[in-house]
RNA sequence: GCCGCUGUGGUGGAAUUGGCAGACACAAGGGACUUAAAAUCCCUCGGAGUAAAAUCCGUACCGGUUCAAGUCCGGUCAGCGGCACCA
């Protein structure tokens, strides 16, 4: 037997999946499809780190599996290439980003590779790529002729260090997420996303898809769907005071209310308010805090109460004060409230500190020491026709009440808000639009795509927050597509999740330069079977893409309202420290290093092996050891390796049980407890003596999907017959899972005592009688009364004595 | 503060519907082979207890349900992730 030279075996193996296209998808739409997804990766400066390949092998599993069941299998890879990190390396080096970008790309697709991942390359996909971003471009266009792009006047998160400005989501804990820079508010001209208009759809379509449940729990969670009610205050001014409440059933215990700092009525009641030098001192103040400092918690509340203007509670008719207060959100409901300070902890604590009054209406707590906001238990009192009530039976009759008298309507609200969409950067799609002036913005027709990026001279961006195409001449002056006056482009670029929202329909048609992608190969390939990518994904990116996917459904350019059947998310790859990988820790472990070390089969194996593929697990420079030691001893076999078509009598049932419990495994994300098992099964086989042809043959292809080329290298060493990757996936019998005879416990008053050998399916009395029987059980029983018997079958006995 | 998740040996982690806690590995210790080392193979490996057994304790902590709890229920503590005044 030769030696396991893995460096050998691994390049061999990749150079034959390479020259054969082992891996191609053939639009062949007469085989039962898979389709099979991982997250594209950023190519950055870094190179892949070990975090990578565990999500990627574990879906790569999963697709040679599919493969050997007799599936048409599409697992692609792709490039989601335009960004910060690139565009800054761009402007240090002063190379042009699609350099930087090149290079990249060429570096991790030489390490993706190295790892034996069976993607169909002939399908990759990059983002900065023309003929790729051209079709982001269309859809934006597509997006902006429905009305579901539009431009607004808005204060927008602006880090001050990248000089961009940055989406809600980008911005964490007042800091920039890339490169932790103060973000300030800056009023800006953005185009935005009208994600809102597919709130509800992206919530209902869930019960559709089978995500994880608490990937369904973020989705929802972020889009935030809460149902209430509108209710009209009138006021000593005369105008209306709109507010949302959720809580329409404590309308008598409004008592008083609250505006935020910037609510427009301020300036409408300028005249009346007697305190106006207070009020703009306050809203002066609070327009200077950044969102992070107004968001700010466990502070005391502040405000002030307007002077000269009062609110008439429709309910009872008494005049109630106003207050503006920076608690208070105008980007949320009617930018008012009606306070209830005895049933909101917000309300409650600003009453203590301006000593409002509080007037308990719902009974159940004791409102001195704090808020009582239970909805489920409680009763409605000093509240008019509602005392008596529980609190859901006084929702529904104020709401009939608000509709019937005329006062407010039921009204739900969500937490989502549209998506900001314009970047003031050089690395991204340019937004193919033109403004006109008599036209206003145009877009520019679609066989003028791609809209490339021009060649500049610096890539900087500008001080003044303008993108750096806002410094081309050449670039923004144009014609209007629809009249020819002389027009300007637009000069923003798209943000990076742009391109990685509808990378999976690419894939089904990568070369199209018609569509997007076909009718056919969508209808055939969409949606994605399985969807695996990181937990950090799982709100924006999700929510991000399904929402293009649902407007491109509804324009009738792709068949299916949901992206991906199924999503699931694996656990981060902690250093040995247990701490995030990180260039300043120190702590990173480069994937080449470790295939130069022991190979892509033993780095893949030790990956799935490593625990829980949820949950985050910390790298083992030993651990690693012991996988390689079985991938060894695997290889070894080939020195007992005996004749036989069939399995042996000693060890068929452990054969089907592994099938069995690898195959289920795999399905359930549990591959730690597969490896487990062949590797007990292995350890079972080095204790008979042999191995012969039918068992190795079965260990191969259970063991193939995990470690690809070593299998394929025995199985041809061999000469089991074709390859390893052709075979048909093995099959178990669940009655062969069981041996003849079973171990059961025995114990008494539930401790342990003894163990019997019995038949499987014994029948209960048989059973006891025999527990009886033994020695122990009857030295421990003797003397004291026998309460209560229990048998479970096949498990174990308990006698309860007294 | 709210939402979600987690807590098991020296370490990573196993443990269908409640039914043998610690599978499978790593590390450690001992042994075999070897001139020697590496590799490989064999043995031990939660704690107390014992000559060895028996026996007792043990899944973050306190309590409950049950013949039986890592698993279910109530409460507490700790850690991780997300959201952050959303009316």
């Amino acid at each position: 037997m030769e030696k396991y030279d893995y460096q050998k075996i691994e390049k061999k193996w990749q150079d034959f999946w390479e020259e054969h296209q082992t891996f191609h998808a053939e639009n062949d739409y007469t085989k039962p499809k898979y389709y099979a997804l991982v997250e594209f990766p950023y190519p950055s400066g870094q190179g892949l780190h070990v975090g990578h390949p565990r999500p990627y092998t574990a879906m790569d599993i999963v697709a040679r599996k599919r493969r050997m069941q007799g599936y048409n299998v599409l697992f692609p890879m792709g490039w989601d290439a335009f960004g910060l990190p690139t565009e800054n390396f761009a402007i240090k080096n002063q190379i042009h980003p699609a350099i930087v970008t090149e290079n990249n790309v060429k570096r991790f697709k030489g390490q993706l590779k190295a790892l034996g991942l069976s993607f169909d390359w002939g399908r990759e996909v990059n983002t900065t790529d023309p003929n790729y971003f051209k079709w982001t471009q269309w859809i934006f266009i597509q997006l902006f002729k429905h009305g579901l792009a539009y431009k607004k006047e808005m204060a927008v998160n602006w880090c001050t260090s990248c000089k961009v400005v940055l989406a809600n989501e980008e911005v964490v804990g007042g800091c920039c997420e890339r490169c932790g820079g103060e973000v300030v508010r800056k009023v800006k001209s953005q185009w935005m996303l009208k994600i809102t208009e597919y709130a509800q759809k992206l919530i209902d379509d869930l019960s559709e898809v089978n995500y994880l449940e608490k990937i369904k729990t973020t989705q929802k969670n972020w889009i935030g769907r809460s149902e209430g009610a509108e209710v009209d205050f009138s006021t000593t001014a005369g105008d209306t005071l709109t507010v949302y409440t959720t809580r329409p059933d404590t309308l008598f215990g409004a008592t008083y209310m609250v505006i935020a700092p910037e609510h427009p009525l301020i300036e409408k009641w300028a005249d009346k308010l007697t305190n106006m030098p207070e009020i703009q001192a306050y809203q002066e103040l609070s327009a200077k805090k950044s969102d992070f400092d107004r968001t700010e918690m466990n502070k005391e509340k502040t405000g002030v109460k307007l002077d000269g203007v009062k609110a008439i509670n429709p309910v009872n008719h008494e005049e109630i004060p106003i207050f503006i207060s920076d608690y208070v959100l105008m980007s949320y409901g009617t930018g008012a409230i009606m306070a209830v300070p005895a049933h909101d902890d917000r309300d409650w604590e600003f009453a203590k500190v301006f000593h409002i009054p509080m007037v308990e209406v719902v009974a159940g707590g004791n409102i001195e020491e704090a808020a009582f906001t239970d909805c489920a238990t409680g009763t409605m009192v000093n509240s008019g026709f509602l005392t008596g009530l529980s609190v859901e039976e006084a929702k529904i009759k104020i709401k009939d009440w608000l509709e019937e008298t005329g006062t407010g309507h039921r009204k739900v609200n969500y937490k989502l808000r549209d998506w900001v969409f314009s970047r003031q950067r050089y690395w991204g799609e340019p937004i193919p639009l033109v403004n006109c002036p008599k036209c206003g913005w145009v877009a520019i027709p679609e066989e003028e795509l791609p809209l490339c990026l021009p060649e500049v001279e610096s890539y900087m961006p500008t001080d003044n927050g303008e993108s750096p195409l806002s410094t081309l001449e050449s670039f923004i002056n144009t014609t209007c597509p629809c009249c020819g006056s002389p027009a300007k482009r637009e000069t923003d670029t798209m943000p990076q999740w742009a391109g990685s929202s509808w990378y999976f329909l690419r894939y089904c048609d990568p070369n199209n330069d018609k569509e997007l992608a076909s009718k056919e190969a969508l209808q055939y390939w969409m949606p994605v079977d399985w969807y695996n990518g990181g937990m950090e994904h799982t709100t924006l990116h999700l929510l991000y893409s399904r929402f293009w996917n649902k407007f491109l459904y509804d324009i009738g350019s792709v068949p299916y309202k949901e992206p991906y059947m199924k999503r699931t998310s694996h656990g981060m790859i902690l250093g040995e420290d247990s701490q995030k990988m990180s260039k300043s820790r120190g702590n990173v472990v480069n994937p080449d290093d470790v295939v130069r070390q022991y190979g892509a089969d033993t780095l893949r194996v030790y990956e799935m092996f490593i625990g829980d593929f949820e949950k985050t697990a910390p790298w083992s420079s030993s651990s690693i050891k012991g996988c390689k030691r079985f991938l060894d001893r695997v290889w070894a076999l080939q020195e007992i390796l005996i004749d036989g078509e069939n399995y042996r009598p000693e060890v068929l049932s452990s054969f089907h049980k592994t099938i069995k419990k690898v195959s289920e495994d795999i399905e359930a994300l549990k591959f730690n407890t597969a490896i487990a098992a062949m590797m007990a099964l292995v350890n079972e086989i080095y204790a008979t003596g042999n191995i012969n042809k039918a068992e190795y043959k079965t260990l191969l292809i259970l063991l193939n999907p995990f470690a690809p080329h070593l299998t394929e290298e025995i199985y041809s060493v061999c000469a089991f017959g074709g390859y390893v990757h052709e075979q048909e996936w093995v099959s178990y019998d669940e009655s062969l899972c069981t041996e003849q005879t079973v171990e059961i416990v025995v114990q008494v008053n539930g401790k342990l005592k003894t163990r019997l050998n019995i038949p499987v399916d014994a029948d209960k009395l048989s059973v006891l009688e025999q527990a009886k029987a033994d020695a122990k059980i009857a030295e421990t029983i003797s003397g004291k009364t026998l309460v209560k018997e229990i048998y479970v079958q096949n498990k174990l006995v308990n006698f309860v004595v007294k």
